[in-house]
DNA sequence: AATGAATGAGTTTTCATTCAT
DNA sequence: TATGAATGAAAACTCATTCAT
């Protein structure tokens, strides 16, 4: 009757399937950052999505996996756009501060997304598959953080900092974006993003 | 039934009703940093705590008082920790570094409060009234950074960055540092505290 | 999860739920009836309609409503049940006992409606949003009383008196019979109402 | 421990005991008609009664003794006040409007206390012990009334109507009275009164 | 006699999930 | 595939009553 509790993920899916699990996607992200995640119940996303809640369930076997896969459509998305950005940067400053204003931007761009997400990702300590899937998206994107700020650190372009601490940190000030944005909706969002890369790259180069 | 609706907050209370206030607020600190905020429900933190469900009731009317008091009694208890490592400093450069180093400190040291409080301000979205109140807080502790910097600026001793921008960013990379201590656990704290210091007045001081 | 939160009340319902609601309003006036007002929980109305009770809530979002349904779904059916017996009198004296009597063979047929908006009425006291809509259906009932009463003197039928006390007058008598009837089971209806109506016409007609 | 479960009411209590007992029923009528039944808890009187909640428990083993008792203590007080308006009456019609017009005046003096035991009254469907008394204190009434109008109707001065129907009626009359005043605090309440019993003077006399 | 902290049973309400259609 | 009525388990909150002091 349902489309069976797929463990590969990536399982094959019919078209009009796909479709319906996207709109779901988008109707989840609306919700949550409408009414915040505690009220997301099924009922309201369903309303927004012009669904019935048992339709929900019926692609989704459990809620998590909804909210999986809203972090993963976002997660996607924000790095499809990123990636755009830092390729075929001259230089580990330049690929810094293209990723810092990328991410900016995107946060300017997507609010709904990424106040989701940070949703989803601050109450998922209970789902417990959630949370783990969370915990290691956002240790992979650290690493990768991290690895750069290494490779700078080779290439002699940065000075000598724990790439960790640099990571971490970097990660936190760009996450903390989307909360700002909303705080104080005036605020120049090419200003704001000039000036966390200026941040960065002071901290990061060369003296 | 309660003890009084106390809407002057610092109403008398007895001595054994202080105690066992402040006996449930330590249990929905551990409570919430075991199984998150979600899951922290009554009877999990009166398990903890080793009373009936009903007595929390019995001492704060609504759940989100003691969710309020938790954030209240960590947060004063944190200003304290920083405020005897900030004040007496010689320059705007050493408060600043005494600030981070003390937040990290307290962080290593109060790693479950850490995260209740902030699992609480992420939740309390929803609830209207311990959101205003998580905002209003955090809001006030930004101000005063943004302050700090403004003054260091005047003095001569920053550069010229926009305060706002600066403050966003230090509170972050501070705030991120719980959940790496705990995702990392064998992380040597006072090497973290210096790299963390290092980068932000890297970032601050004039050329 | 509702099947939305009507505010217009008089939405398009579907046939089954129309039903269903109906079944759980005559399911509340006979446990009301039954075992009183205050014992009166989903828990017990939900079994009397063989439900399970979160499927009252699925269809009445609050407590409140349900009550509310309750006194609308009796007026009504009181109301269609008196204006029969009123319209086309002759006279306003036949218009009153035509209400006084309609009343009481009312009473005779559906005393477990009356017993719960009575109940109903007494409680609602501290229920504020169904107070005040049962107040208003009170005032709003008694002044038209007051108005027949009016007119009535203008008309040179009733003696000169004050209109306001003699309605008071007259519902209250006329609520006083569902209890009355049911304490003493064997009392002669038709008899009742004659009297009844002989009381108050004696104490309006004109001299 | 306690004063023991009195079955024969009427016990020997110590002075002492008896005056707590007054302050508490006092305080349980200023609270009902204050917040209503359904909010009257133990904790609210006990707050008015400047108690502790325990010493309720304390003198009234169950919470329906102490209803029972209010409803006793105010029918009591009522009685007096009614007493002395009716006896010596030259007449049953005289009886009766000073029956009527006492009742009125007796509720615009102790506004509290009717609250109360309407309230009471009303809600006390669950408490099977205080519903069965205050049918029976009702039932008295009642038939005292209704032996007073058979003695009229004997001594010629009434018209042959339903005792029975008419004592039901003054009754009523009367007891919606307190709702009124409460209503329309500007009333006039000799008048009232005086309107009042003039219905229930033509309704009842001889023609 | 009196306190008031503590309990536990009961209430309404919420909601993911199931299932007959 | 899709609906949406229905369930059942859980939540916070209320409060008469108990009991150690």
């Amino acid at each position: 009757m349902q489309p069976e509790n797929r463990s590969g993920d990536q399982e094959k899916r019919s078209f009009i399937e796909e479709a319906r699990r996207g709109q779901i996607v988008a109707a989840a992200i609306v919700t949550i950052a409408e009414i915040g995640y505690a009220k997301a119940s099924f009922v309201q996303i369903a309303r927004r999505a012009g669904i019935s809640p048992g339709l929900i369930t019926y692609h989704f076997a459990r809620r998590e996996e909804l909210m999986k896969q809203v972090m993963l459509t976002v997660h996607n998305s924000m790095d499809q756009a990123l990636t755009a950005r830092t390729e075929g940067s001259e230089s580990y400053c330049a690929a810094l501060r293209g990723l810092i204003e990328g991410f900016v931007h995107y946060c300017a761009e997507h609010p709904a997304e990424l106040i989701a997400i940070s949703q989803i990702a601050a109450a998922a300590r209970d789902a417990e598959a959630a949370r783990t899937w969370a915990e290691e998206q956002n240790a992979t994107a650290l690493a990768e953080l991290e690895d750069m700020f290494r490779e700078g650190q080779e290439a002699g372009e940065f000075r000598d900092f724990a790439p960790r601490v640099m990571a971490v940190s970097v990660m936190a000030a760009m996450e903390a974006t989307p909360a700002e944005l909303m705080a104080r909706p005036g605020t120049d969002v090419t200003a704001y993003a000039n000036e966390l890369a200026d941040i960065f790259e002071l901290a990061v180069r060369r003296a």
